[in-house]
DNA sequence: CTTTCTTTTTAGAATGATTATAAACTATAT
DNA sequence: ATATAGTTTATAATCATTCTAAAAAGAAAG
């Protein structure tokens, strides 16, 4: 699906601003997790370019979040990062560098969970681990 | 330990607006998962008693956070909470009525990670289980 | 094409949680 | 008592995010 067709997929039409944050987004070989704050930063430090407000930023990645696009994490209460790996998986949190690693749902072994609670359901059960320098 | 040791543990004099902080946060059977917004309504709720700024409140939450006496939690991006069980364990997080409730370690299996990162050790492994209604 | 209507972008204002500041207050020590 | 140190508080500052409303761009109609 290109680019174009994950925007309209969200409701968006493919305006050129729009298509910068695409490519930044998903033109990638790996998984992208970033800050709102750094995606910005990025997208304006090449001069040549016509800045993009924060505003327009915002829009197109909650546009993202809610067509699933785009998943957001919870990984650190004080940084809100997003995620193009929006397939079922975890995350490593190295502690020393704050780098965001996947962890892919077939390198854990199945999650056992003993304790139900009446009349709930699980939606997803997601695990961090937190590493560190050996 | 009572409420004016965790106060010192935690470098803080035993004062009167801390040791009714205390009592908000730990005068409980279960675990007391809050919001410091939360917390500060609830302590100034009762009109009778003096009003406890935000201030002394955040500083107060933040020193046991420091000392190891609240854990402060990863569990909704846009919410930050903190919780009175310091003991290594897990969540439910209830997305219909946004409670969180414990998941003690002996209530999951073992969690095997297969995937490991080369000069990296494991600090901690957290669960996040979203539940709704049936 | 022009005009008209709709959508988008943007700068800047507003919001809300958190943190910082500095003056007033309280407790302790001499 | 006086001095000193620690505490509380109101309020200001900060920072991420959201809102607003005006300007710009794009699509549709004539
Ligand atoms: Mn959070
Ligand atoms: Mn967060
Ligand atoms: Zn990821
Ligand atoms: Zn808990």
């Amino acid at each position: 699906m290109d680019f174009a067709d994950k925007l309209r997929a969200s409701g968006l039409r493919p305006t050129k601003q729009r298509l910068r944050i695409c490519k930044t987004l998903f033109d990638r070989d790996k998984t992208f997790h970033f800050l709102v704050k750094d995606l910005v930063e990025t997208l304006n430090e090449k001069t040549e370019d016509q800045k993009i407000s924060v505003a327009t930023v915002y829009n197109t990645v909650h546009a993202f979040k809610k067509s699933g696009y785009l998943k957001q994490l919870n990984i650190d209460p004080n940084h809100n990062y997003f995620d193009t790996n929006i397939s079922h998986h975890h995350h490593f949190f190295d502690e020393s560098t704050k780098e965001l690693i996947d962890l892919n749902n077939d390198q854990v072994e199945k999650i056992e969970i003993k304790k139900t609670l009446p009349g709930k359901t699980i939606s997803s059960v997601e695990i961090l681990v937190k590493v560190e320098n050996k």
